[in-house]
DNA sequence: GATTGCGAAAATGTAGAAATTTTTGGGATT
DNA sequence: AATCCCAAAAATTTCTACATTTTCGCAATC
């Protein structure tokens, strides 16, 4: 009996949840840059959308930290520092740590399944020749899926959006430092290893390693945003 | 180098920060109820002031859980139920005892310093016999004073920001259930505990006593919820 | 070099139009 | 007589265009 929150572009019904959704897909891809201003006349130009509904997406990117409001001074898109990455990476391992521990033993066959699918397809990916950035960009949405199946039967929905939040911040981060193309190996074993171990319902195994796996990420991020920013 | 949110209304700068301000407050004392239709002609009667600061309020709260959107048929305050009132709980304790983790070894002396005066403000009120309404609103602001000094040494602002959102939804069961009377003598003895061992840079034991505390409070809300929504 | 003041740009607020949902009131059917 | 269905009216949410207020840049002045 979860609350069914607009997931996908297609089933927003009113123009703030498209504004909402379009803006932070572009924050999180990049399209709009770290510490770039929002200015209105722009936004409406660009979204072909009045004021109203943009601010609206903004007051609520604002109330997720992807955006900041100053004063009467408007709006930008966070930026990003070293310092942030280094507390989202903990704060991910924190609440992903917590979600895997419910979700594994709540498990059903239904989401054994789930993880099962969305890994393969992550796999098909994760071993193809591949690096164009379209392939980069499904490999996020991916990726995305996967680990949101992993911890799907967590009972907790504050737990789960806390998670989801956290993990978009993530991504955000891994997106804007080009690190994915030489990881990427690793990374892959690791997905196997933690699909394995859900699906064997060692809840240990499978924490051990999204520890190493965030904290790897983590570590990727910060050194890579702390060579920019100098 | 946090960035400061506003906190006080007094410090509002435009209408919708007032507006969020101001539902906020009401919706977790309870002025406006759980499950309450939120007409923008009744709000912007109330709070004289028009929709599109309303609105930037209301969507902002949504994103904060407090009220809830739909579709196309406006908002609500969110209900209180007893799966949310566990899950906050829960939630409530992964991130407090975090954050309190956190702050122990990193406070200096004027950390120090603001938990022995929250406390001992605190204590005045737990103390006296007064149970007037008044004093109970006193002692709300008052608890959630000291219990933001504790964890104030925290670095991180991520982590701090989610625990004030859990507290304060905590905050807003332990209101609309009447369970503060009764417990108000257990509490203090807890709250002097805590006080002891954050200034003792007993971690552990302070880990400790918070968890108790908080699992405590849950069970007293969750069940106060259960009875009334049978 | 610092400060003040003016004009432009941009953010915020308001009123009312447009779109959508909910309610209401027959009339047909069981 | 009660129920169901559909259309029109009412209520409500959402959007747009415009008015107001605040901030910012730049030159002129001290």
């Amino acid at each position: 009996m979860s609350q069914a929150a607009t997931q996908t572009l297609e089933m927003a019904r009113t123009g703030g949840e498209r504004a909402y959704l379009l803006l932070r897909e572009h924050i999180v891809a990049g399209t709009l840059t770290p510490g770039q201003k929002l200015k209105i006349e722009m936004l409406k130009e660009r979204y072909d959308m009045s004021v109203g509904p943009l601010r609206e997406a903004m007051t609520r990117l604002t109330a997720e930290s992807l955006i900041i409001q100053e004063g009467q001074r408007g709006f930008r898109v966070a930026p990003l520092t070293a310092k942030d990455a280094r507390e989202i990476g903990e704060m991910r391992l924190l609440v992903e740590t917590e979600a895997l521990r419910k979700s594994i033993p709540a498990g059903d066959t239904v989401w054994e399944e789930k993880i099962i699918t969305t890994f393969f397809r992550l796999e098909q990916v994760e071993t193809s020749k591949d690096r164009s950035p379209e392939i980069l960009v499904r490999w996020e949405r991916l990726n995305d899926d996967f680990h949101a199946a992993l911890v799907a039967a967590c009972p907790s929905d504050w737990l789960l959006r806390t998670r989801e939040s956290m993990f978009r911040h993530h991504e955000r981060y891994r997106r804007l430092s080009r690190i994915k193309t030489k990881l990427t190996r690793d990374i892959h074993a690791e997905h196997k290893a933690l699909m394995k171990a859900a699906i064997d319902r060692d809840v240990n195994e499978a924490v051990r390693i999204i520890h190493l796996h965030v904290e790897k990420t983590t570590n990727a991020v910060t050194s890579a945003i702390t060579v920019l920013s100098v």
